[in-house]
DNA sequence: TTTCTGACAACAA
DNA sequence: ATTGTTGCCAGAA
């Protein structure tokens, strides 16, 4: 397992620490991993890994609460789906009361 | 090594 | 307020 994929890792660690029922944003999870700055990577990193593992990808969102990953998915409504199943609350494709449901990933502190 | 890209975020018109 | 453009980081080609 070389380094590179470390970053991917710790994605994966903490999407997975998203509590059901909760949400959370790309910036968030960049900046809980230690790479604030990086949420572009945190989508791209999802993209490779929401076929293969059990990561709740579905409770990642933009900053907006937007379900910007939805056309993601299979089928055009499935995340939403998910999340509404969880006690989310969405409208128009956006989650309502984003502060509500928003779950902010412990600061990772890296072993130096 | 250089360049492109992306499920974002912030800023400018 | 809405839309468009730029900056950001790290990985992949």
């Amino acid at each position: 397992m070389s380094s590179s994929q470390h970053f991917f890792k710790k994605v994966y660690a903490l999407v997975c620490q998203i509590p059901e029922g909760r949400v959370c944003t790309y910036g968030l999870i960049a900046k809980g991993i230690g790479s604030e700055g990086a949420a572009r990577m945190v989508g791209w990193a999802l993209n490779a890994a929401h076929l293969e593992a059990d990561i709740p990808a579905h409770r990642v969102v933009n900053r907006g609460g937007l379900l910007s990953g939805k056309h993601h998915f299979p089928g055009e409504n499935l995340m939403q789906q998910l999340l509404e199943n969880e006690g989310v609350e969405i409208r128009e494709n956006k989650i309502v009361h984003l502060e509500k449901h928003l779950w902010i990933p412990p600061v990772f502190i890296e072993p130096k």
